[in-house]
DNA sequence: CTTGACCTTGTCACCGGCGTCAAGCTTTAC
DNA sequence: GTAAAGCTTGACGCCGGTGACAAGGTCAAG
């Protein structure tokens, strides 16, 4: 199939799948005009692409887990390096709530000590 | 006094002054010679501007506080409008903390889908 | 007079993941 | 035949808050 099925099958923008080919997270053949062209495996790769992003990883995060489906395991997340990377994901998720629930006490202290009263009339913590 | 004196007593590069005073936060007279004049009223915003900065807001959210200082109240926080910002910035950090444990739990989901028993060899939940 | 510290404006670079246009080719449908 | 839709590469823009550099003007001390 050519970028614009693939494109719609995935639920993504052709200017995504060209950009994730030139980070070198998906490959292409060419036709004999130019065009691209795509078998299902890329629609399985585009797909765990995907999901990934929709819960934060990024572009890099992804790439063990292709590199795992293109060796042939049937999930991408049974290799030991995306298994790295889900527990890193994991841990700056962690670190990332931690800093957000201290910048919230901050944020409610500076708030209560400009303005008392201010949080107590909405029963803020 | 100059740009290099504020900046050396509030702790911030005299680039982050011009950019503050380019974004419209922070003024300054200009001696004949063109250098940047500021007073003891421009430690007390710029100070303002960075403690909220240290707790994640941006400039455009600081802007209420300085023209809160700037209109004569003690602390900068006082007004209604940094009041409003305020509070929305408590519902914006609560709505990003939601947001990461659902993503947290999306994870630890795809990943015990992944690779099961990976996660409880850890003791995560 | 010169050095060096300080000041000025202006510009490019960064990070991620694209959107969006430009300018041109191919293919498909009528 | 032609218009529309789809494809190609290339390049700029965005967002926030600077860092870093360029190419100069200014001022005090030696």
């Amino acid at each position: 199939m050519r970028i614009g099925e693939l494109a719609r099958r995935v639920g993504v923008s052709t200017r995504a799948l060209r950009y994730y080919e030139q980070r070198g997270l998906i490959r292409s053949r060419r036709s004999a005009n130019g065009y691209r062209e795509y078998d299902e495996s890329d629609v399985r790769i585009v797909t765990e692409i995907r999901e990934l992003m929709s819960v934060g990883f990024t572009l890099e995060d992804a790439r063990p887990f292709v590199d795992c489906l293109r060796s042939g395991h049937p999930s991408g997340g049974s290799c030991p390096e995306s298994v790295a990377v889900y527990r890193r994901k994991l841990a700056e998720i962690d670190r990332e709530i931690r800093d957000l629930l201290a910048r919230r006490s901050e944020v409610a202290a500076q708030f209560a000590d400009a303005c008392p009263g201010c949080l107590l009339r909405r029963g803020e913590s």
